[in-house]
Order: C-alpha cells, then structure tokens, then sequence
DNA sequence: GTCTATAGGCAGATAGAC
DNA sequence: GTCTATCTGCCTATAGAC
C-alpha cells in the first residue's frame, strides 16, 4: 500500500483552495498556506509567482473540475429535472466540506481581484449558464420540466439561487438550509 | 439653503458601510476610510476604537434601516404578492448603488469576522426571515399566494435567492441580470 | 526546489501634543 | 476631536546560498 505522492503545487492549489472558499481571497496570505504545508513562503512563490497567478489557477483548475462534472452528469441516463438535482447536489457536495463555491466567493471579492481572475470568474458562471440553459431546454421539449421565461434567465437565477443559498447558511453551518432551499427552487422554478 | 451638516461619526460610517459593500470586510482599510475623509487614522479610532467595533455599528446601523424599511411596507395597503416585490425592490436599490448587501457580504466574510459581528449577521437574516414568513402566511391564508412548503422554508430560499442575484449579477454590473432573478423567485416560488 | 534573510509597504492600533 | 509620530506585526515579493 504505497503513499499516494501529491507535487508540491497540487498541494499549494489544495490548502490555497480550501483557504480562499472558507475566508476569501483577502483573507488568507502566503504565510497560511506555507505553514500549513510545512514549507516557506519563497517555495510557494517558485511555483506561482505572485497571489495573482496563483488565484489563476485556483478558478482555472476549479472550473475544469466543475465542467467535467457537468459532462459526468450529461452521461448518465437521467431525465432533465434529475439533471437539474445532480447539479444542484455538486453545490451541496462543496457546502458539505464547510465551503462556499469558490467563485461565489470570489464574486464577492470581485471588486478587489485583478483583471485576469475576473474574467475567469465571469466565465464559470456564463459557462454554468450554458449548461443549465441546455437542460432547461431539453427538459421543456420533452415535456419534463415546466417554466416561465427563457431558459437562459432561469438558468440565472437557479446559479445565483444556489450561490445564495450556500452563502446564506454557511453561517448556521445547517446542510438542511442549504438542501431545502436548492429543493424549492429546482421544483419551484423547473419541475412544478 | 443652508449645507447639511454631518457628524463625524455618520461620516465614517458612510464611508466605511459603501467599502464593505464594494470590496468586503477584508478588502478595506481605516486608511481607505481616513484618505476618502480628509483625516487621519487617529480621528477613526477615537469615534470606532478598532475595526471590529467599526463593523458592529455598521450591521447595527443597516440592520435597523432594514427593519424600518420593512415596517413601512407594512404599512402600504398591498397584498401579500406585492409585499414580496416590494422586499425585493429593497435589494434593487442596493444593487442599483454598485453595492452587495452588507450582511451578504459579511456573509462571504463570516469565517474571519470577531463574534459579536458574526451574531449580528445571522440575527438579520433570522429578522428578514421572520418578516418574510409573515407575508407568506398572510398571503397563503387570503389566498394570495401558492407555493409548497413551509413558510420559513419559502423565505429562507427567497433570502438566499435575491441575495445570490446579487453577488452573482454584481461581477456583470447588469441590474436587469438581478431584476429578471428577482421576478422569477418571487412570481416562481410564491405567486404563481 | 527549498532555504535564509531581507526589503518595502501597509495593516491595525496607541501615546501624547494641541 | 483631531493631529503628528510611532509601534508592532503581517503582507507580497525578491536575492542569493545550498
């Protein structure tokens, strides 16, 4: 049973990630994820030379992660309104490791990052847009999902719907807050 | 015409709750504060001793505006439907300044906040809650509005949702992004 | 690749003059 | 009440040895 080696700079983007989805983008330094890995700052900055860089490939590895999820989900043999739980159980998935998503987080941060990591924030939620917006629309085809608008605005209010909903009960560190209002909207919004 | 005269302390304030809403709790400075004013740090200290008292008499501040807020749309004679609407042009408003809402923001913040800021958060999503329930109880039995589920339930999602909207719609600068979230929860998970 | 050492700046905060 | 001056500590970042 040989011990699984990880590189060093997955385990900077591991401890950076967690740190970033529990306290913010101003809220951790060099010098937590340093200490937490038992290395110095100036290791870290060999790997990613500045916090910038290092947020890059925080949202860049996220979003792939995320994407992959979804194309996971597109293959399983599910009904469109299933689609839409899978989706809403990936969010639930973070809240349950005690995180918000990590670019529900960074948009509220978005004031304060530089240009590069908002323009990949902005492209994770237009990327969940499209995502949502095709199920949305394979499911009132066929007769399995029911609702008002255009798919593309529910699809923005099912993400910020869940956005919220982990924001708002990361504070009572209460799952069933979390799970109850994703319920509500997917069946509210979508499957009725 | 004589010019508005404000005390030192509200100016703070002012100045300290746009920050907030803009760039977090993290992401500004008694500097930021002091440079907008034209003082120094020290004047800062004298009326908000430190960050953390700072930050108590912003919630408190914006917690009971809120409230009066939501006490002169009791006060309107309208149905329960738009009671609702009324709550979520509440946020429009705030949205429609560049802002968050503080305790959405202080929400994404809540892992590094001192105590006494954390309870003061939850307790203004506990009092928005409660107000919500009411509507959805007043509106539910005259018939008004629809929706399954508990109250509290509905209004914890209708909490989540618009504050969700927000951050999300916030990174596009787009009030339409937030206004077409907003119709959507209220019309697809009360009214119907 | 990781270290020690250090730079330069800004953070929150305080003492004491006016 | 507001100032100047200052403290201590942490921040991001770099140079250079190993």
């Amino acid at each position: 049973m040989g011990t699984i080696q990880v590189d060093t700079p997955t385990q900077i983007l591991d401890v950076a990630e967690r740190l970033v989805q529990e306290r913010g983008f101003n809220g951790f330094s060099y010098a937590d994820v340093a200490k937490e890995l038992g290395v110095t700052k100036a290791a870290l900055h060999y790997h990613f030379p500045g916090k910038a860089e290092l947020g890059e490939a925080l949202i860049e590895r996220y979003a792939r992660r995320f994407a992959e999820a979804l194309d996971a989900v597109n293959e399983r043999d599910i009904d469109a309104a299933d689609k839409l739980r899978a989706y809403a159980q990936l969010y639930a998935q973070v809240f349950s490791d005690d995180r918000m998503c990590l670019c529900g987080m960074l948009a509220a941060d978005y004031a304060t990052l530089p240009d590069p990591m908002r323009e990949r924030v902005v492209r994770f939620f237009d990327d969940n847009e499209v995502w949502l917006s095709h199920v949305l629309d394979e499911g009132r085809k066929d007769g399995t999902l029911h609702f008002q608008g255009r798919p593309k605005s529910v699809a923005r209010t099912i993400v910020g719907g869940l956005e919220g909903a982990m924001l708002v009960a990361r504070p009572y560190g209460d799952i069933d807050r979390f799970r109850q209002a994703a319920s509500l909207l997917i069946d509210g919004l979508a499957v009725e």
